[in-house]
DNA sequence: TAATGTTACGAAAACGTTTTCGTGTTGATA
DNA sequence: TATCAACACGAAAACGTTTTCGTAACATTA
């Protein structure tokens, strides 16, 4: 095991004092250039590289920013991670992920320990729970402290911050309108409960594209989820009633990726009998049979946002910062499950 | 921006020297008890914390581990992610992710940066492009400057490290060994390029199950996917050839979802004329309909197994540490793309 | 010649902590 | 009363860096 080397080190090759040693490899004009030519070549030789543990210590910083999700395994957040990580290492940041679970006191965790000097700002979409209970204190602790912050796609309203979402209502509004357009007029959604705000927003969107098309609206069409149960039977009950929906917009690709294959075990085909939609283009929807149509979030692009705004935060001197919140839209992706064009317009 | 509160200011606050606030804080015996209980209800009410940044410099230690996987969109890896973050977690580490998005040059980089003293130890599934290019002087680098490092999945057999493999070979046997149990006869593979160790030995494995159940081996229905190129064309060809396979052994399981989806366009159905496996049970087999059926790599134990072995690593103290290969075995989980018993039952 | 300027370097503080060692004060013992 | 231990605390080094300030030696100018 090597020991690394260090300034003290090499004054002491050169019987030189440590800061003409710093200053020699800054090539300050304060060292003459025959030292600093020796200096340099040494180093070189020896793969000199300041400690980055006492360059955070010293600058009060640590070029590191803390990411904290909810889960890691679903696609849209490993494109929100992917866009983080390139702007943040173009910029010379490093990223840390947490995971909350979903788990409010695991996400109080993270944050306390992020937030100790370890990471100079954070992104984080908040925890289910965290969202259920309204306990949002260690987000204001943290702001208090004056570290950065940034919410993404589960925001928090009362608290102020830069924020990224995706346009849920527009998406929610998006899907609904292209069922109908494609002829469904009996339209399902499978959503969460309310506290989960995103699945909240697309019902609303969903709402809404039904009012301005003037389609009847039925109770007994929306199915919030409970993810503590089992999901295939709550669908089911979708198809048990006596006018079962012709068309199922579904607030995420595994409710989506659900609906089809209950929707098979019942005989029946989709598009042709019953049109599928879903949320979020990730490897479900695309690898699927029939591949599923769904509404883009562009991952990606919000996690760019959210460190953009981040490191904006993070650089900036003035006092009177103004928080933004960027909105990002979403885009429509018609595969094979909602290809039913052709049939309705024969009909 | 409240400034934190330090070792230093609790001192000046009670009139003593910062080692005296140090000690009290930490119980010591040296203090007296009644100073002990003011410093210590100062320091409780205005939530002193050591600063995580001088604990590092003192220390020489972040209490840190870095990952360096190739790609994070990947199911195996979020969840090899995951069981390392838990039980890193359970010790009172936190995991650092880098991406080296397949790449030499990025896993070099991220390897320096990491190696810098960010962190105590490093986790890593090697870039496809190196284990092409074949040069490790990073890792050998690595393990000079006395970082400890575990290799998972895609592990480089001449550096000398800890290991964290999948039973490949087995696995590979297991899913040919499967088709043939279920009736197949000509048993295609759909594989990486040779030097993607894991499809190499996957592709070993279909090559053992053949030869020990006397089946004739063919070169045209073994396909090494080039991923620069259109894949779905390149399956295609399976199907074109004179006798096409009544059996797929996919090493992942994006190949096998596209199988299926050729197969399905070709007009044939799965199971009942061809039959699909695939390797890696994520999303895409659990909602692929028909679901599928996968070699189960279990991502989680092999994150579980390679931070135990960091852990083991970095804490301990001797000289003649030894280091060991884990090789975590396989199952297979049998799913509706390989249900074609009772027809070939009664044929 | 005296004052001033330039060059080239060193000392020391600062970041916040832990830990070793030293020391003044008390009380007990011989 | 001299000696010694126990007690309670402080000084300082160490981790590795950057940066401000000071200054000795020499050169330049009036």
């Amino acid at each position: 095991m090597k020991q690394k080397i260090t300034l003290k080190k090499i004054a002491k090759e050169f019987d030189v004092s440590i800061s003409t040693v710093s200053k020699a490899l800054k090539d300050s004009h304060e060292i003459s250039e025959e030292v600093k030519e020796r200096i340099k070549a040494f180093a070189k030789y020896y793969h000199y590289k300041p400690n980055s543990l006492a360059l955070n210590l010293r600058n009060q910083k640590t070029k590191t920013i803390g990411i904290i999700i909810p889960q890691i395994v679903h696609h849209f957040f490993t494109k929100v991670i992917t866009g983080i990580e390139r702007v943040a290492n173009e910029n010379g940041y490093n990223v840390m992920i947490c995971m909350s679970m979903d788990s409010y006191e695991k996400e109080v965790l993270n944050l306390d320990m992020l937030a100790n000097g370890v990471v100079d700002g954070i992104i984080v979409s908040v925890a289910k729970e965290t969202d259920k209970k309204k306990d949002y204190s260690h987000f204001r602790g943290l702001i208090n402290n004056g570290i950065p912050l940034v919410m993404f796609d589960r925001v928090i309203d009362k608290i102020e911050c830069n924020k990224v979402i995706t346009n849920d209502i527009d998406g929610g509004h998006l899907a609904t309108k292209h069922l109908i357009d494609i002829g469904c007029k009996r339209i399902a959604i499978l959503t969460t409960p309310d506290f989960v705000t995103v699945g909240a927003l697309r019902l609303e969107g969903y709402k809404n594209a039904l009012n301005n098309n003037s389609l009847s609206f039925y109770e007994n069409l929306i199915i919030k989820i409970d993810e503590r149960e089992d999901i295939k039977n709550q669908v089911k009950k979708l198809f048990s009633q006596d006018l079962p929906p012709d068309g199922i917009f579904a607030v995420n690709e595994i409710y989506a990726a659900i609906a089809m294959k209950v929707a098979n075990k019942k005989g029946l085909k989709v598009p042709d009998d019953v049109a599928v939609i879903g949320f979020t283009d990730g490897l479900i929807s695309q690898f699927a049979s029939p591949s599923l149509s769904t509404v883009a979030q562009h991952g990606n692009h919000i996690g760019q946002k959210a460190i953009e705004l981040l490191l904006d935060e993070i650089e900036f001197q003035d006092a009177n910062y103004q928080y933004r919140t960027e909105v990002i839209e979403t885009d429509i992706i018609i595969r094979e499950s909602t290809k039913k064009l052709s049939k309705k317009i024969f009909n």
